[in-house]
Parts: C-alpha cells; structure tokens; sequence
DNA sequence: CAATCGCTTCACT
DNA sequence: CTAACGAGTGAAGCGATTG
C-alpha cells in the first residue's frame, strides 16, 4: 500500500504570512498568550527565520524573546485557519483517493498499488496546486504506509517533496531516533532512552514482550513500526470524538463565581461549536489545573444524547462544585463527547 | 466478555 | 544558582464497573 503524506510548513505563521505579507522575512511566531498577561504564553508555531534563533513550538514566549530581541508576536485565529484547512481538504481530496485528515494540516491518501513513479508524480502536481491556489508550502513524503510516509514527510521539511520505497524502508529507518516515529514524544523517548533504546535501530531488536509488559498498547506499535511493518490505515475520517475549550486563569483558592464565570463562558464557547457542528453529546467533563499544576478531571455521561446548552452548562457548573476551595486554579476546560451527527449520516458514537 | 464510565497521560502545534 | 518557564486541542489507554 502506497501513502502519500501532505504536511504543510509552519503552518499557522505561513497562514499569517499570506495575508500580512510584510511579516515574511522577518521572524515572528504566533502564540498563546492570555489577555491579562501579555507574553505569558507558549509559541504555537514559528516561521523559519525564527527557527533560526532555536525557537520552536511550545517553548514559553519568554525563552522564546531572551533568543531573538524583536521578536514578531501574532495572536492566533483558529478560524482562519480552518477555512484554509477546509480548501487544503477540499484540494486534495478531489483527487479521488480514500483520504484522512491527520490534524488541520495534515493529509494521508491511500492510492492502493499505485507504482511509486506515478505516485511521486501524482504528489508533485498536489504540491503545485497547493502553492499555485491556496498560496502555501508544504512538505510531500511518500512511502509504504501511513506512518512511514508521516516520517519520510518529516524529513523533507520545509517545501520537500520525497520518496522511500519499501525496499529503502529499512535503511531510512536505521538511521532515526526513536522520537521521529510519530507518537512517540517527550515521555515515551525517555523513557526508552533510559533502557538504552534511544535510535530505531535498538528499538527494532528489542523483545516485543518487553515492550509490551512496559508500554501496553504503544509497545505493540512501536515494536512493528521500528522493523518496518505498517500497523495503521489510512482511514476517512468520521468527525470529531469530542469537542472542548480551556482557558488558561488565575483563579484565588475559594472563589466560587469567578470559577463560575468561566465555566460558564467555556460552556457557552463548546455549545456554539456543538450547534455548529450539528452533533449531539452524552458526556461532560471539566478540567481543573490547581496552581502547582497538577491537574484533575470530572465527568458525568448522561443517559441520553443532547445538544442543550443549558446542559452543557448545567453539569459543568455541578461538575465544578467538587473543585477543592482551598486551591488556586491555574486552568479551567470544558469538554463534551460520546458524540453523533445529528442530521442523517452517522459519525461515531 | 464486551461495552461503557471516569479518569489520567501523552502528543502535537 | 537544578529554578522558572509552562497554551490549547484532542485522542488514546487503562482499570473498574455493568449488563
């Protein structure tokens, strides 16, 4: 099975350089920041001329300016950005191929048994239109899975297109780090660098029993992927399982109507997304970061599928009653799932 | 024993 | 000076419970 990978390059910041076109060449990177606390947030994205100077997603905002001292700082608009995703979405799905939407700017097309030649061609005509139409660079790789093309895609970036046929597939993976398989993040690669499993190489002998014993599921994953067997499908996708807003606060140890006040306004924010989603829900949950950042969640399933705002509402705000009053909190979400599509196709339950 | 529940952990950008 | 820096969104996994 053959799968192209399309990743668009630093995508949010690219988005704003479409339409603020004097932000190009210059670095700048679009971040969180509450409101309150102006440069008290994480980068979310940069453009390469800030990559320059180390910055990188998640890196606080202040880190991030010690680096470079002019920073540029754009407050993201995720709204924006969907309306790009939907015509990227648009793009290449009408090329007729069973494709999945990875995340709001990445696509993985199956196109079955297609020879690797035609498929190369196939993606460079991709990455043209998305230059040509949408006005964005990306980032094409192409090999015998899913995963495996995520990670030739990776290694392409910014603006690469390339190819590793099964054949290569060995070879290209014995050089990686056990981080560049996709799920495997900060946690897991610790943990597995402090077994002694730090390249893909390792990994790959390692016993898959042990694996399993230590990381459940995930070893299982990452046992097949690092030997070079494919474990996931590139699947249509079915909707969103959940939909949820957190905000970031300063809330004093027992103040129950500021904590009522935001969980109100989240609760509002997710029953607009669930009208405009058109889904119907049987979960809430809330979540809680108490001021040393340990964080706790509540949830309560209904016995029926709804769409009520005051629901919504309701039980978040009775969910927040068992907030311990003797903490400060640092963050509040609201959250809805066990979701359905509520006009005629099925999304998932 | 399979589905569901409540909750935690993790990976990204 | 190993302390301080720390957003938002979403899925997956896991142990317990239930029918």
């Amino acid at each position: 099975m053959v799968v192209i990978y399309i990743d668009m390059d630093y995508f949010f910041a690219a988005c704003e350089e479409l339409r603020h076109p004097e932000l190009a060449g210059k670095p700048f990177v679009v971040g969180t920041s509450p409101p309150e606390h102006r440069m008290r947030g994480v980068v979310q994205t940069c453009n390469y001329e800030a990559r320059k100077y180390g910055i990188h997603s998640a890196m606080p905002m202040t880190e991030a300016l010690k680096l470079c001292k002019d920073l540029g700082y754009v407050p993201p608009d995720d709204a924006y950005y969907e309306g790009i995703s939907a015509k990227l979405s648009a793009l290449v799905r009408s090329r007729g191929y069973a494709t999945e939407s990875d995340s709001i700017d990445e696509f993985a097309v199956d196109v079955g048994d297609m020879g690797y030649p035609e498929a190369t061609k196939l993606a460079g005509s991709i990455k043209a239109e998305v230059r040509s139409s949408i006005g964005l660079p990306c980032t094409i790789g192409i090999s015998s899975g899913k995963t495996f093309a995520k990670m030739v895609c990776d290694s392409a970036k910014p603006d690469g297109l390339r190819v590793v046929p099964e054949p290569e597939l060995s070879g290209f993976l014995a050089g990686k780090s056990v981080d560049d398989i996709p799920g495997i993040g900060r946690k897991l690669s610790e943990k597995l660098a402090s077994m002694g499993l730090d390249t893909v190489d390792k990994l790959a002998r390692a016993s898959a029993t042990m694996l399993v014993g230590e990381f459940g599921e995930v070893g299982t994953y990452m046992h097949m992927i690092a030997n070079g067997r494919e474990t996931e499908r590139v699947v249509e996708n079915t909707g969103a399982l959940s939909i949820g807003r957190e905000r970031a606060v300063r809330i004093n140890a027992g103040d129950a109507v500021a904590l009522r006040n935001t969980i109100t306004d989240l609760s509002g924010q997710v029953s607009g997304e669930v009208t405009r989603q058109g889904v119907l829900f049987k979960t809430v949950t809330i979540k809680v970061r108490y001021g040393d950042f340990t964080v706790r969640t509540k949830s309560i399933s209904l016995n029926h599928y709804t769409d009520s705002a005051a629901v919504v509402l309701d039980t978040a705000v009775e969910l927040s009653l068992g907030v311990d009053p003797t903490k400060a909190v640092n963050k509040l979400g609201v959250r809805v799932s066990s979701l359905v599509s509520m006009k005629g196709q099925k999304k998932l339950f």
